[in-house]
DNA sequence: ATGGGTGCAAATGCTTTGCAAGTAC
DNA sequence: GTACTTGCAAAGCATTTGCACCCAT
């Protein structure tokens, strides 16, 4: 069922590929072609896609797969934090990989909809002693900030400071 | 419960409501009894509601009003900066307000739901650096990291780092 | 007075689920 | 052979919208 265009997978995708397996042999789960695809799709991409997009990309490869499977993937890989949802304020969630991708914000502009992605490892630093402070084991974060991009800038600046 | 019966608004409440009329009035906007009073419900919380709780809230205390204006006045309560919206990852969005309250992250314990908010005011310093440093005019952010609280904390932490 | 506002109910649209048939191990 | 999986279609639900009546300004 599976016949994607030639082109070798990245290592972090291998990598994440052999996590998946083992986890899934773990948990008794089964390691599907359609299950495969959804995680290639996705480390084959380097920005965020809903579970649509996602599903008609698969489809545009040829793989045959369903809405239901894909969302039922998604879930699988988020639980085994390989992927990661992010909602960017749009309508519907956003997923993009997460093994072997360093924490990082978005900055979701309110005009273009253009989307910065910067990962700060002091940022990271921080979240993590705030976490160790306060006994928190973190998993996965999240972090948007909403706003104007450089081109859509206005100069009056209102985030609420206190 | 809450003994949130005839008290007095909060200052901030005040100052809020201020806002939201000057910003209504600037727009050709109405304030309705029951805009305000969805103001005035988010502001007297302390916490994250979603659009519900904040409906049924609203018709306990004998405010008559539909899902659909309290739907329709957040999204003015947003453009105005008045709430944020945050997504704990439940299935419903959250607001909370927004007006004089210090930008601040959740910690969402995967297991027990609980949700910790904690201000910190080097991590908002930082991020608005980042912001400046890419000519980005941040307005509103959210902050979520999921993991387990202390109480059920396993020792064995996986947020991906790289 | 009058243009914006409200609320009901129906419509949307993303996501989940029930179930019969298919398949990995 | 036995669960686990898949995919269709139907169901779920939070959110949005159309429209007739209402009211703040």
């Amino acid at each position: 069922m599976n016949m994607e265009k030639k082109e070798k997978p990245s290592k972090i995708t291998r990598l994440a590929e052999d996590q998946f397996r083992t986890r899934m042999k773990e948990d008794g789960l089964r390691c599907t072609s359609e299950r495969i695809a959804v995680l290639q799709e996705i480390y084959r991409s380097d920005t965020h896609l809903d579970a649509d997009e996602l599903f008609v990309k698969l489809k545009n490869r040829g793989v045959g797969i369903s809405r239901a499977t894909v969302y039922h993937t998604l879930d699988l890989l988020l639980k085994f934090h390989l992927v990661s949802r992010t909602d960017l304020g749009h309508k519907h969630t956003h997923y993009e990989k997460a093994y072997g991708v360093e924490n990082h914000l978005h900055m979701v502009c309110s005009e273009c909809g253009k989307v910065i992605e910067i990962s700060d490892p002091s940022i990271s630093d921080m979240l993590e002693n705030l976490c160790r402070k306060n006994g928190f084991e973190p998993e996965s974060l999240t972090l948007q900030l909403f706003g104007k991009c450089s081109v859509h800038a206005s100069g009056d600046p209102v985030m609420s400071k206190k």
